[in-house]
RNA sequence: GCCCCCAUCGUCUAGCGGCCUAGGACACCGCCCUUUCAAGGCGGCGGCACGGGUUCGAAUCCCGUUGGGGGCACCA
């Protein structure tokens, strides 16, 4: 069998988001898994809505994932724009062999002329022998177009919906079916593996590749990702975008395993797997059909999972950016084991620990209201009359202030609630003797006083 | 309006004619653990859209209905 060339073929036209992602993943384990090549292209031909930026970010965004030339199976990138003379090209061999032809008709000529928005091209201009204008392909009048499709079976097209198509603009510029078509010839593409936005095209290129003198490649259309409307995802409405995933502390290695299992499972009960072990198993015949909807409450999960996995010093490392570059890093190493089994996504890190580093912690009013119900100064003063001769250890700490408790009547429980505000300025935290260890003795009375103050005042 | 795709718990899925009393995961709800919150353990709730066939037998095959979605540019 002759080598697996798959392609991934964007175009910079915005923020590169989860659904390309997810797409170009599925071409990475098919080119992986059989040795194959991953073509990257970045369709950039239409120059007024590109931006260099947004390339960049296609390529760091598929880099974050594991996409990159690191890998022998990368190939690229091309861009499209450089090939626009094979386009040119073949425009003129499918009008050389009367497979396309010229027309000058306006879309309001066209819509006067058939009566209606949406009846399509009425072949007006198919025999008129134009020597210039827009070039239309000339499709079949009868019979169906198939499209064999590997995650969808058989999908026939009947021809006579099919309009003879533009292939090239009046200014001689050719458009994306075509382009994209000859892309994919020249560059010896053995899959077309893509949104499932993109089955109309396959009708179209199903034509256009014998036409061209190729055979057509295997196709594959992907089931699209939803939003909670079951509706695409768009950049406008949604949150889409990879590079916001990433900033706000998804882990790479948690979104790549989340968005393989958006259409495709293992086969067996596991879902938290990493990506080794995926690409072998990964058969695009096994795609699911039907959209999916992007749960970010479950990739929050899968997150929690691999950051819970991370060793110690890698998860204090990959915190870092999340905390302030004045914040004591020898401080912060006390207490990060306590916070990995409590963040979904490595943003929330700053929230647990960031008691131990303000001059004042950030209260909230609500909650200092809710933990300040029960004897709050009694149980403030009684631990702090404590706090000089109690010996500095979570342990005793704990027994002191359970003492002083039990004198107003309450459990740890309760009697925790308004030191821990006091000192965290938060309701849930870390646990709260190891924090008041590490925030050190004098702090710690100090944060007790002025929440007295507080409450006095 | 035309073409096309899709349909298993709320969500992502397993299931590819008998192993299904439909399995797992997320979410949700209990209980245990417990200094709060997590993590962990245990348990629970919850689904084959509907109607016809085919078959000894259908979540699985066929048809229809309904419901969702995608596409119909001299954009990509």
């Amino acid at each position: 069998m002759t080598e697996v060339r798959v392609r991934f073929a964007p175009s910079p036209t915005g923020m590169f988001h989860v659904g390309g992602a997810r797409t170009a993943l599925f071409n990475w384990a098919l080119a992986e898994q059989s040795g194959g090549r991953f073509v990257l292209r970045i369709e950039d031909t239409d120059a007024s809505r590109n931006r260099p930026e947004w390339i960049e970010g296609i390529i760091s965004a598929l880099d974050w994932v594991g996409i990159n030339g690191s890998n022998e199976v990368f190939e690229g990138p091309y861009f499209q724009s450089a090939y626009e003379p094979q386009h040119r090209e073949a425009v003129a061999k499918l009008l050389a062999d009367g497979r396309a032809y010229y027309c000058d008709c306006t879309r309001e000529l066209l819509v006067a002329r058939t009566g209606s928005e949406h009846r399509g091209y009425d072949g007006f201009c198919r025999d008129r022998g134009l020597t210039e204008g827009a070039v239309r392909f000339r499709t079949p009048d009868e019979g169906v177009t198939v499209v064999h499709d590997v995650v969808r079976g058989t999908v026939e097209f009947p021809n006579d919906a099919q309009e003879d198509f533009v292939i090239a603009r009046t200014d001689g510029s050719p458009l994306y079916v075509l382009a994209n078509a000859v892309d994919d010839i020249t560059q010896n593409i053995t899959h077309v593996i893509r949104g499932e936005e993109h089955l109309g095209n396959a009708a179209k290129q199903m034509l256009l590749w014998p036409a061209l003198g190729a055979t057509p490649p295997i196709w594959g259309h992907l089931p699209v990702i939803v939003n909670e409307q079951r509706k695409k995802l768009s950049k406008r409405r949604d949150k889409v975008a990879l590079e916001s995933y990433r900033e706000e502390g998804y882990l790479a290695e948690a979104m790549v395993n989340y968005l393989m299992l958006l259409g495709w499972g293992p086969g067996d009960d596991r879902e938290i797997m990493p990506w080794s072990e995926m690409v072998p198993l990964f058969k695009v015949e096994d795609v699911n059909s039907a959209s999916a909807f992007f749960d970010e409450k479950k990739l929050r999960a899968f997150n929690g999972e691999y950051i819970r996995a991370l060793p110690l010093e890698t998860f204090e490392e990959r915190c870092l950016p999340y905390l302030d570059p004045s914040w004591d890093r020898e401080l912060f190493s006390k207490v990060a084991a306590l916070a990995q089994t409590r963040i979904g996504v490595l943003s929330e890190i700053r929230q647990n620990v960031d008691f131990l580093f303000l001059e004042e912690p950030a209260f909230d009013q609500a909650s200092w209201d809710k933990a300040m119900k029960n004897s709050p100064v009694e149980i403030i003063t009684g631990y702090l009359a404590r706090l000089d001769t109690v010996s500095w250890d979570p342990e005793s700490l704990k027994q002191a202030l359970e003492e002083v408790g039990t004198a107003q009547g309450l459990k740890l429980g309760k009697a925790q609630a308004p030191v821990r505000v006091a000192i965290t300025g938060r309701t849930v935290g870390l646990p709260l003797f190891e924090s008041i260890e590490v925030l050190g003795r004098v702090r710690t009375q100090e944060r007790l006083r002025a929440a007295l103050a507080r409450l006095e005042g």
